[in-house]
DNA sequence: TCACTAGTTTACGTTAACGTAAACGTCAAA
DNA sequence: TTTGACGTTTACGTTAACGTAAACTAGTGA
């Protein structure tokens, strides 16, 4: 449960190194503890590192996945606070689909594209069959 | 049908600068071709641009995003060819599936989040009507 | 003819996101 | 006790993807 990671951890597991860990604290990202002078990452440090790579994967900067990330620590004492916050929850769910709405274009892009090379590999076998005869 | 753009025409339609535009020729990205010095696009250089942005926004590399847009301009001579580009398409249709996967995670994720605080808003607020009455 | 607008090349500048190297601390095994 | 293995800070270096500025060309309306 309460387990604790080190720097090296963390990069092995995310295939980074920890210069890459270091720099994201360095940004704000990660807030990890320390035993004296060395970092210690605990489950939730984990689970932000992880958010940051997969936004990083999905082509935003580490700006706007610090903005993100930083909406799942937000406070919600107040309903004001947490209206708010569902405000921006929105807005970011948002940017999320219009990527969707990206990838899902090029992804059929693809397949329509792949299904016309299928189709003329079947004409040309077809020819090579016939002259086989 | 043959219509053609000046590079301001497609700055402006997708929102970037002349720079740019001449920056990905530079790399290899778009050719086209020349009325004197003059560049002229053609329908078929505005799509190419439009799928260097798209990839962009998806988090791909200007290199990655060639190497993706080249398979569209590939030769498709021999069955040979077709099934190595069919083998190709294959490996990069399944970078755009991870994507797809990282995104939906991210997207689901928010939801599940947003549900919690819409829950938590209700209790604040069934608090408040209690202590109104 | 002149000014304007839009294009061009060339080249140096900039920023994000790290890489790399140096110099140092610390702890366990040999 | 020394030698790795791992950690740290500091600081300069690097690369992709453009920005910016200078100096030039070519059509065009007043």
């Amino acid at each position: 449960m309460n387990q604790t990671y080190t720097i090296s951890d963390l990069a092995r597991e995310f295939d980074v190194t920890p210069r890459t860990i270091r720099y994201y604290e360095a940004e704000g990202l990660i807030s990890p503890s320390r035993d004296g002078q060395r970092r210690i990452y605990t489950a939730r440090d984990r689970a932000r590192l992880s958010l940051v790579l997969r936004g990083k994967r999905l082509g935003f900067s580490l700006a706007e996945a610090k903005e993100i990330i930083d909406l799942y620590s937000a406070p919600q004492g107040e309903a004001f606070q947490l209206r708010t916050l569902l405000d921006k929850l929105d807005a970011k769910r948002a940017l999320l689909e219009d990527k969707r709405r990206d990838l899902d274009a090029a992804i059929s892009n693809m397949d329509r594209y792949a299904e016309r090379c299928r189709e003329r590999l079947r004409d040309l076998e077809d020819v090579n069959a016939e002259a086989a005869e």
